[in-house]
DNA sequence: ATTAGCACTCTTAACGAGGGAGTGCTAATA
DNA sequence: TATTAGCACTCCCTCGTTAAGAGTGCTAAT
């Protein structure tokens, strides 16, 4: 029984490979042949057949090789691949392409979007910080002339968020100045979050002394946390047009998929759900729940500020993708991430 | 003979139109029929062969009908089409977005390459302004803990430079301040690109005073002001994904042209050539120098700040496009930018 | 439990024929 | 001289046919 188990484990685990590798289903004989099995085609067929039935396989027509399902993928990924490194040249690579340069978090991100999109050849994305709960370390205010102010939130080493605040009354620069010293005094290691509801209790403690200021300190407050959105980058969808025409069998809704990579929303909304809980994980096909993608899977992992999750980073690409490679190269990815963020004057 | 050309020219405008419109080439007897020609087929056939011969038409193969070469559409974008304004909707689609939300420059950049693609359903392009020769009107040091400071760079309202420095040594918030108030002193009202040899003049006239300061300072402009590269937003290049697919004719290099867009640099080196000059630029088929865009034009306008041109937008999309309509879009949206760029607080 | 054998299915490529669209040319016409 | 009718010719496209090949599913034998 346990024999027979291997087995069936050692067939499914060779007809996805191969699927993976060549994009051509993978028959019964050609098993046998390539992979030195020592039984014949007849009994491959039948263990194919079982596996078929049990939802592990399908074949797109009567008599054609088998392919991988959904279900096929996760039990392949849940329990059948190895683990894997990136070569030394690629993690070579990498280190290199960060120690070029990396000067403040855009650049970071973006660099690490091409990163994951080159050496996976698929599409690759990272996220940016989702900062609310962090601690803010200082807030700094800059006129802009006319009435704009800028915003710069000083949260982690590297963790900048900086956001334009348009008013509609003036304000001198000393007002600004000590609007400036005093959000400093009173917000300075709360978390982001806390904000808002932090400023509603200044202004009713200490409503004596300078309300005024206050009341605009508040207006600027209100204004630099909304729409905390996270952003995401983006990078490679050219990769998965090339890897959807080696694909025989669809053809159809690659505009779908390619208006769905650059909407950005759908790739936003499945990884915000990811980034629950840590590690790299793996998405496949319709186990995201957007139609547009049902052909896709996504690897995707966090990063962390301090002890905290802010981030994912990944690559979205066909099913029919190298999963061990994939998770090995998100896994490093991240971990460099991981290390940028948090080493430096940390 | 006057008349002769006339008709010619018509002819040839129809064809393209036509071709514009359906992707298919236009045949002899259709133009007579579809468009009411007062004369015959043959007659008809004559001129075609003309246009071909004279190098405005070509046909795929023997007897299939007669697309536009790139000469075919230049001459079509120089003489023959029509000025074409955008729909009152699309015009108020347009305004609406804008207002809806626009704070800071990277939203606006965003914005409009989205709007671009959308309505033109094209891929949408925006370069960020070049700055190097406006003037500062302020400059902000922001200390961002461990030796790492912001710049902010403030040039007109609205036109925000900020970047990350990166110091080897500590600098005590006294020292940034001080440092902060003599560059201001010194460098506003100055051009951007004139920043370093200031520095240095400065340096030569005020030794005496507070060298170990002014050293400092330079060595932070030095930083703050390399690499000065404009940016590229690109929306929209699914579109160009369904624009092809119509096309019966070249499948071959969509990839190509994929990858030359997600690259950027491409499209960053041809705008950056269509800056030199103001208004409404087309770039038909092989104009552009990259043969990985041969098949593809670029309509693209500028955009100013003050009275200096600084940045530039357009689509790309393939050649077969309804030029007038882009036409107008771009320069549309090329004045909403100005004015978003110039109005507020200016 | 495994396997050999074979019929059956479906794909793919190649081929050819027929139809159609459209041109190019020539000769007639206004 | 400019236009047009007419017609042969070219080339594509579609469809049906065919043949080969790949691979399965099943049955019966081991």
């Amino acid at each position: 029984m346990n024999d027979f188990k291997e087995r069936k484990k050692k067939i499914l685990q060779v007809v996805i490979r191969h699927y993976v590798r060549t994009a051509r289903p993978a028959a019964s004989g050609m098993i046998v042949r390539d992979y030195d099995f020592p039984f014949s085609s007849a009994t491959v067929r039948n263990v194919l057949a079982e596996l078929e039935e049990e939802g592990y396989l399908t074949h797109p027509y009567t008599s054609a090789g088998r392919i991988p399902t959904d279900k096929g993928y996760r039990f392949y990924v849940d329990r059948l691949m190895e683990a894997q490194k990136l070569t030394q040249e690629e993690e070579r690579h990498i280190a290199r392409e960060y120690r070029a340069k990396r000067r403040g978090l855009e650049e970071v991100m973006r660099q690490t979007s091409k990163m994951l999109s080159l050496i996976s050849h698929q599409a690759g994305f990272i996220l940016t910080p989702t900062l609310d709960r962090n601690f803010l370390k200082h807030i700094e205010l800059v006129a802009l002339g006319g009435k704009r102010i800028l915003a710069v939130l000083v949260i982690q080493a590297g963790l900048i968020r900086h956001k334009t605040i348009q008013l509609n009354y003036d304000l001198k620069r000393s007002q600004l100045y000590r609007i400036s010293k005093i959000l400093n005094e009173k917000l300075s290691g709360l978390p982001l979050s806390q904000m808002r509801e932090e400023m509603n209790r200044i202004i009713e403690q200490e409503s004596n002394k300078y309300l005024g200021l206050l009341q605009t300190a508040k207006g600027l407050i209100g204004q630099a946390f909304t729409s905390e959105e996270s952003e995401i980058y983006l990078e490679g969808s050219a990769n998965i047009l090339a890897s959807v025409k080696e694909d025989l069998y669809d053809y159809a809704g690659v505009g779908s998929v390619f208006r769905a990579i650059e909407e950005k929303r759908i790739i936003l909304d499945i990884v915000r759900r990811l980034v629950q809980s840590e590690g790299v994980k793996v998405l496949i096909g319709k186990e995201n729940l957007y139609p547009e993608l049902k052909d896709f899977s996504v690897v995707s992992s966090t990063y962390k500020s301090g002890n905290r999750v802010v981030g994912a980073l990944g690559i979205i690409g066909p099913k029919r993708m190298e999963y061990p490679k994939m998770v090995a190269l998100v896994d490093f990815v991240a971990k460099v991430v991981n290390n940028i963020l948090n080493s430096e004057g940390g």
